[in-house]
DNA sequence: TATTGTTATACTCTATAACTATA
DNA sequence: TATAGTTATAGAGTATAACAATA
């Protein structure tokens, strides 16, 4: 257990790590916005997939997730084929384009990351990554247990 | 200096922590959006301030500001007084009803990250802290350092 | 001429609800 | 009846550009 104003200190920490984001999706190359880049780095790491596992991993609405994979497959960077075991599914698989592209994007991620963070060390980003990664496993699955009563916002972004 | 591997993964982790932002927004009071937390608490740690100096410290721009403070005016919030050294300029500040409306947020920010880092100790917290915050320095302030060449996004959100 | 702040417009991202097709 | 996925609509956040007032 935590401090009460330490508490507060990582709300505004996360609240202000938006900026860090935005200038990573600067560096993004046209027509590819980050949530593309996300659905793309998700699908090479865990390979074909469905829809609603696609949606799961990236913790939004099953709606959101479609216009993001209409928007990849509009530009030839994955496909969609019928599942054979049940024909409300579609699989979703990287094609060489988005195979390609992912490779693009890798190398504009580490050089912008080897620019800025030229004084971090191996293991400093070593610790963050895990404490990310450790947040992230903390809140779970942030959709399917959120409470809406009266007094809370249910935001749109 | 690290490792590629590591670059992805970061680059990774940042692009999914939006799920954690967004569920520390819902806590959020109605009429209450996390841009406008995000501008409360500023106005309450650094005090008095200009709507430039604002801009830099959300690292965001000052149209963006602009609409943000007046949304937070609107609801008796802060005050908006003019600059007496500088007729352009206006001053923000916080009201008593700001104020308790920061309290409230307050709580409602510890009793969540209580609940879902109930197994962090304070070490692992303040690691954390630290690691972000240092995130934001080596990015600097992304915003006046960009670079727009044809190959590269300027995205909206 | 440069700067502070506001407003108009456009784009990205997400959520809810209504809908189709299939299980 | 329930689930997978799509589409329509709305709201939040941000950037660029044009503008007004002042330095």
């Amino acid at each position: 257990m935590a401090a009460q104003t330490q508490y507060e200190e990582l709300a505004r920490q996360l609240s202000a790590i938006g900026a860090v984001k935005r200038e990573m999706g600067r560096i993004l190359p046209q027509d590819c916005p980050p949530a593309s880049a996300g659905v793309l780095t998700l699908l090479d790491r865990h390979g074909e997939m469905r829809m609603s596992y696609l949606a799961e991993l990236l913790a939004i609405d099953m709606s959101v997730t479609s216009r993001h994979v209409a928007h990849i497959a509009e530009r030839g960077w994955i496909e969609r084929k019928p599942d054979p075991a049940d024909k409300r599914s579609r699989l979703l698989r990287l094609t060489p384009s988005g195979k390609e592209l992912l490779t693009e994007l890798s190398e504009r991620y580490t050089q912008t990351l080897a620019r800025y963070l030229d004084d971090w060390t191996d293991s400093d980003v070593g610790n963050l990554i895990e404490l990310l990664a450790r947040l992230r496993t903390s809140f779970g699955d942030c959709r399917t247990r959120a409470h809406h009563d009266s007094t809370t916002r249910t935001p749109a972004g």
